[in-house]
DNA sequence: CAGTGGTCTAGACCACAAG
DNA sequence: TTGTGGTCTAGACCACTGG
């Protein structure tokens, strides 16, 4: 499933092991206006973002990050529940405190229904490429991925079916730098961004969606087996990772008779 | 720009004044499983929505309801912080702890581009309606307002315009229980979710969108200045109120080529 | 069993808003 | 000045986990 190139890669990622080392104790301000919990909690934020930890990692206890900081559990109660909150701890009773595993859970899959209206969860959607190539990005590429002058990417257009029938066209670039040897492996039955986290160490934890009516064009038609003009949707998406970085460019053009994105408001 | 009979409807709304009443202090189990901050949560989180309350409603202070319910005043700052961060409360040092004004910011227009590609923000969009009527609803609407048999809605179509470029076409469909008298409304510079809170106490909470990309027929090409078979974005939207009960079914149909839709992935 | 987080208390002191 | 919420402390007891 994946290239012996792709496993060396995947030992190169350094990952800190064991515990989290505690946070400099002396960059707390005890007489300044930031509440103490929230030097806390961003000290904390800082480390658990700056590097690639593993997920389920383990943070200090309660009681040792309060000692180290001189300062009340309750307190570190307070910023630890703000991180709970914002979904980057995860707090397990009897067992400790840890950073939780980046969920980024929309599958693609899920904005699909089929001919009944039946939406199909649970399946996983194949995919079938049609190229794969590293290339110097062109100009809208470079701008959208942040590349530095001279980077290229991995470009791979491919076409996701389910139960063999086709749904999107994709064409996908991610930066050569960070995933340098996916192109050498098989994702014809696997979804990207487990392979991301777990073979590249670069979860990604949100993404900017654009979506837009168009008709289908020649190339679309022919892989989508529909006619020239018929209706779909074109889907971009730029995911990122920590500190907000982008590291995925897609545009997926899919099926308009079967594709219903379902979205909820608040 | 309120016709009488508008003016009349917004009088009967019952809405509670002054400062909301203490929950009933009997219904709070000390022995059982459930945390006492939980109970008190799940009982204020009860009172706030099962009357249409004034947003800006002023609660009684910690220490009055931590005296109440015969808890520590910490009990309750948990309580209200877990009804902060759900966006029912709004608290406010030196004044007090307020019901939050039900906000729902997706404002139609933010979803539509101009031709250079920049977003416009902060306009306001105009309405054209083209029917306005009170009739009985189709099956689907029904079911889709949950109405009652021999329920009427209120059916209007209009279309909306941004500096006098068309935009959308839209079908609307409203109980006429709820929002009786707004057939008589001039809402051609309104927007509408404002005019459901302050008009019929109706605040929308949360919507359901759907969205499929399709081709124009005839009308909505006549009606959005496009050719038949022109890409456009057909727009779903189911929107609730309290109690996750549907009041608003919409159908848009929005010209192609001016519409992006943007939205975030987390 | 020892150690973890989850709940709860009863205080203290502060910053802020309003009369 | 009074009352509000915001922060922080130093405990207590509990439920859960793992060895």
């Amino acid at each position: 499933m994946i290239s012996g190139e792709a496993v060396k890669m995947k030992k190169n990622i350094s990952k800190i092991k064991g515990i989290i080392p505690f946070p400099d104790k002396n960059r707390i301000d005890f007489k300044g206006p930031l509440p103490l919990y929230r030097q806390i909690k961003d000290l904390i934020l800082e480390q658990v973002h700056s590097e690639c930890w593993d997920f389920e990692e383990a943070m200090p206890s309660e009681n040792e990050l309060a000692a180290a900081f001189s300062v009340s559990v309750g307190t570190i109660k307070k910023a630890f529940a703000e991180l709970v909150h914002e979904g980057v701890l995860v707090r397990r009773q009897g067992r400790g405190t840890f950073i939780a595993r980046p969920s980024f859970n929309r599958s693609f899959i899920r904005f699909f229904r089929f001919a009944g209206g039946e939406v199909t969860e649970n399946e996983i959607p194949a995919s079938r490429v049609i190229n794969m190539e590293i290339t110097p990005p062109t100009e809208g590429v470079r701008e959208v991925l942040r590349l530095e002058p001279g980077e290229r990417v991995i470009y791979m257009k491919r076409l996701r079916l389910l139960r063999d029938i086709p749904l999107a066209l994709e064409d996908l670039y991610l930066p050569e730098k960070r995933f340098a040897g996916f192109e050498k492996m098989d994702i014809s039955h696997e979804l990207l961004y487990p392979i991301y986290a777990k073979d590249f160490g670069v979860p990604i934890l949100w993404a900017d969606e654009y979506l837009e009516p168009r008709q289908a064009n020649e190339e679309a038609a022919f892989h989508l087996s529909i006619n020239v003009g018929d209706p779909i949707m074109r889907i971009e998406r730029i995911a990122h990772t920590y500190r907000d970085e982008p590291v995925e460019y897609r545009i997926g053009l899919g099926r308009g008779d079967r594709f219903r994105y379902h979205l909820v408001l608040r």
